[in-house]
RNA sequence: UGCUCGGUGGUGAAAUUGGCAUCACGUCUGACUCUGGAUCAGAAGUCUCCAGGUUCGAGCCCUGGCCGGGCAGCCA
């Protein structure tokens, strides 16, 4: 496994990076942060947050703090913290001792409050929910002014410690910034500064029951922890000039650049934490690991690799524009990074017995069959053959379509790494299935003999029929039937794919596959990447399909039928 | 009819900051192949949302439109 290494192409925000570093601001230091709220497990759109923000570090030889943006006790779970770590180390990035927690800095922030009610910019507000809703007008609309909001400072910090000190219920009062009720900014009509929420926090326990916004905890805490550029997506453009509002307003030392961009969006996928969440909660899929999952966390149990997904971000770049990004590139990805690393083996999924009648009875060979073709160091491996083969349904015809280059009766095919069989009959039960096949085999075919270089159009992969493993197999597709299923007024849950998942048992693999190891990425010869699966026993190895090799012979069909 | 951001092949991103619109994915040909994989060679597809303007020269600057996104949680 290899390390991430610096980005080699530039964007927007490394071009303003550059020019401050140019410009000797903030001591030619570069620090950014990866602040997620752990209220659910991280997913793909994460990981181009995460690649940006730790690549921006290693691209200009800064550091990365990893922070938990935990403001909100309601949401947030101790098993989200823990899963959120393993991601991100596992996609390869450090944190170091970096780490940090917005609730460390809840007594810090509590005295920013303060002094901001000192100076008369902040105020305890009486109005309920609905009432500041009203009062903060609309789009177009200017709000009104809180008939609490010229309380004297005496008075705002005395209740503002009473907040503190429990003497209030939950929704009761709030504390405000003083901004602009008129501004055309809504973010800026005196937003809320501190709310309170009697609820035990995962990591203060019971020691607050006032709990900071993110408007207030994330400039702040930013600060705290010195970073230079403040990277988020474009949803918080709004809340810039909130951001800066508090920082200046506070004269603090550091203040970081907060700079925007797009987040990822992938076709045929849902990509935000509520609706994922929904997805695992009713059931939808089994957990945030399904394979079906954008998570990271899902994509690892499919067979992703950390290389593949960075590669990903770096290649579909960082802009403002909104962007749709076609699952095929992360597709893509997978296999271009598999195809160099990932050991050949051959599973047959849908099997169909070949008898060799011209084959001695009993006779077994052993054969070699190299692991992987795209690198030498791989090394070989022996393999059983036999009389009795299977192969896969899909390998034979009887009446085979124009081009197809698979067995049929009295057509040739090899056995890859092995001989050349011709198909001499089929044997049918009443309802006409094909129960077996026959077949000969020419001896001086064998890979390697006298006419191993005989040309055939078709190699089929195989398995002997006594010398193989079962196994389940697990195929997944796209998790939605539509390209964008937010999109238009339909609830986007009608557009899960009921064929995403579907379960193979009985698939015959060969023999070094039994008893392996779970979270290993093998090639299923002709079919596609598989990794073994958590799930897997010693008796029933499980494998899931991370992706499909490039099939042309499915495009020929597709374009036949 | 508030504030704000954006618009470049089908998709995503570039364009040395005003100088021949480029790359990747995808698509399509063909070659090769003991994986219909991989690899290799090639092709089609954008004249940059529209209309003006400045300029020898505009995707980039200016003006006016059009279209799309975000914002009215005591969520982040």
């Amino acid at each position: 496994m290899s390390n991430p290494k610096p980005s080699t192409v530039s964007n927007f925000i490394h071009d303003r990076i550059e020019s401050d570093l140019n410009e000797n601001k903030n001591d030619g230091q570069v620090v950014t942060r990866f602040p997620p709220e752990p209220n659910g497990y991280l997913h793909i759109g994460h990981a181009k947050s995460i690649c940006l923000n730790f690549g921006t570090a290693l691209k200009y030889d800064g550091k990365c703090h990893l922070r938990f943006d935990d403001t909100n006790p309601s949401k947030e779970e101790t098993e989200y913290v823990e899963s959120i770590m393993e991601d991100v180390r596992w996609l390869g990035f450090d944190w170091g001792d970096d780490l940090f927690y917005a609730s460390n800095y809840f007594d810090k922030l509590y005295e920013y409050a303060e002094d901001l009610i000192k100076q008369g910019k902040a105020y305890v507000c009486d109005l309920s929910g609905d009432e500041i809703r009203e009062y903060r007008g609309t789009l177009k609309e200017p709000g009104k002014e809180s008939p609490y909001r010229a309380r004297s400072i005496e008075e705002n910090l005395d209740l503002f410690r009473r907040m503190k000190a429990g003497e209030f219920a939950n929704g009761e009062r709030v504390l405000r910034a003083k901004i602009d009720m008129k501004s055309g900014n809504i973010i800026m009509r005196d937003p809320v500064m501190y709310r309170i929420q009697k609820a035990e926090h995962h990591r203060t326990g019971s020691k607050w029951c006032i709990y900071p916004m993110y408007d207030f905890t994330h400039c702040l805490s930013d600060s705290i922890e010195g970073i230079t550029h403040s990277l988020c997506t474009l949803e918080f453009e709004n809340n810039r000039p909130l951001y800066d509002w508090f920082l200046d307003e506070l004269q603090t030392e550091c203040h970081p650049q907060q700079i925007e961009f797009a987040r990822l969006n992938l076709n045929y996928t849902v990509m935000s934490k509520r609706k994922l969440l929904e997805l695992v909660k009713n059931n939808h899929v089994n957990g945030w690991d399904d394979p079906r999952m954008p998570t990271i966390s899902g994509l690892r149990r499919r067979g992703y690799t950390p290389e593949s997904i960075r590669d990903f971000c770096e290649r579909i770049g960082v802009a403002k524009a909104d962007n749709t990004v076609d699952i095929a590139l992360l597709e893509h990805c997978l296999r271009e990074d598999l195809n160099k690393i990932a050991y050949r083996v051959m599973a047959v999924l849908k099997p169909v017995k070949v008898i060799i009648d011209n084959y001695p009875d009993g006779k077994t060979e052993d054969l070699t069959a190299e692991n992987n073709p795209e690198d030498e160091t791989a090394g070989t491996r022996t393999l059983k053959f036999s009389k009795e083969i299977l192969i896969e349904q899909e390998d034979f015809t009887e009446d085979p379509p124009k081009k197809y280059f698979r067995l049929s009766p009295g057509n040739e095919v090899r056995l890859k790494h092995a001989y050349i069989i011709k198909c001499e009959s089929v044997e049918k039960d009443d309802n006409d299935n094909i129960i077996q096949i026959h077949c000969s085999y020419d001896e001086t075919s064998k890979s390697g003999g006298a006419t191993a270089d005989r040309k055939v159009k078709g190699t089929l992969h195989w398995v002997s029929a006594a010398h193989c493993a079962e196994a389940e197999v697990r195929l997944y597709s796209h998790l939605f039937t539509k390209e964008n299923p937010e999109s238009g007024d339909e609830d986007y849950k009608n557009f899960l794919n009921r064929e995403s998942l579907e379960i193979l048992t009985g698939c015959k693999v060969e023999q070094s596959l039994a008893g392996v190891k779970p979270g290993l990425n093998f090639q299923f010869l002709r079919q596609g990447y598989f990794c073994s699966d958590p799930d897997s026993t010693n008796e029933n190895p499980v494998f899931n399909r991370a992706v499909s090799l490039r099939d042309t012979w499915a495009k020929i069909q597709k374009k036949g039928s």
